[in-house]
DNA sequence: CTGCATGCAAACCCTTTGCATTGGG
DNA sequence: CCCAATGCAAAGGGTTTGCATGCAG
């Protein structure tokens, strides 16, 4: 029996992605299917630029245009998933991989650091919005909870000593 | 004894924020006045622009570039804090204000509806976050928390009816 | 072959910045 | 009086749109 690796996972989400994407009547085009495949290719966040000159490095040139509207439309297929910094920009990542994670990031109101990825901001709150809270809302608000981020306000550590 | 009427409790706020402007080495120029006050005045959020609008109803003309520079800075200060939709727009509300309220809100990836106020949903989490999460981010984290806001995405129950 | 998808450039919206002028402490 | 704060206009960044052309089904 062939080992399930991370690389095949991936290319099942891809495939997956592609698949809905027809389902729900829209063409396959190259634009399409190389967006998916990048944003499949890693857990990184892309926003529409750097996207747009991942694409170039595959020798590809698809208008950035095409790229705000082929993000628009994944998002509303529940294929990506929108994650807002509030910095400005607008970060997207294949949905299937959003799960996996949790947007948990506070901003610093003094030096406007943006705090990610830490351990124990995280940890605290997952505990206290694990799964049993979509359940919950959908139960009881009817409404069908597919991620969720939480950002904080307040000092980081050291604008705080200070 | 006199009774503190919300009206009270507002005026308070207001002097109270004015005074942390002084303390911090700024000056109590006329726009930074206004822009507190008309904070002061509701619970509403306001955005840069409904901020400039508004001041020019009190016969005032501040400049957008003014009100910029004094909503960063009355932030900066921890006097109004910042409100993050994902909409494109920052919105403002006074510290003390924001603290009373909670912005949890969804965005339902297919209608683009932003849900707010939803009681059902406000509860369902803020019995999850209670202060109680602060402390313990103070205490392991060393973050001081101010504020903090939740988003959700998926579907609203129009949009996942059919 | 038909209409959806694209590229391009221009428009758009929100926000920031440079610079000369003003006014608060 | 002096420097911080302001107004103005222009620039900046991210995103959207109109329109002619291209290509998937």
């Amino acid at each position: 029996m062939a080992k399930i690796s991370k690389e095949n996972l991936d290319n099942k989400h891809v495939s997956f992605s592609k698949e809905k994407l027809i389902k729900a009547g829209y063409k396959l085009t190259k634009s399409r299917e190389v967006i998916i495949k990048i944003l499949g290719e890693t857990l990184k966040l892309y926003d529409a630029d750097s996207l747009y000159l991942e694409v170039k490095k595959d020798n590809l040139d698809i208008g950035i245009s095409t790229i705000y509207r082929t993000l628009e439309l994944l998002n509303r297929l529940q294929i990506i998933c929108r994650i807002i910094f509030g910095s400005g920009k607008t970060y997207y990542m294949l949905a299937e991989d959003c799960h996996k994670q949790t947007f948990i990031y506070m901003i610093c109101n003094n030096c406007k650091k943006i705090i990610t990825n830490n351990e124990c901001l995280n940890n605290s709150i997952k505990i206290r919005l694990k799964d049993s809270a979509k359940k919950d809302i959908l139960d009881n608000c009817h409404l069908k909870i597919d991620n969720y981020q939480v950002l904080f306000t307040g000092l980081c550590d050291e604008c705080n000593e200070s």
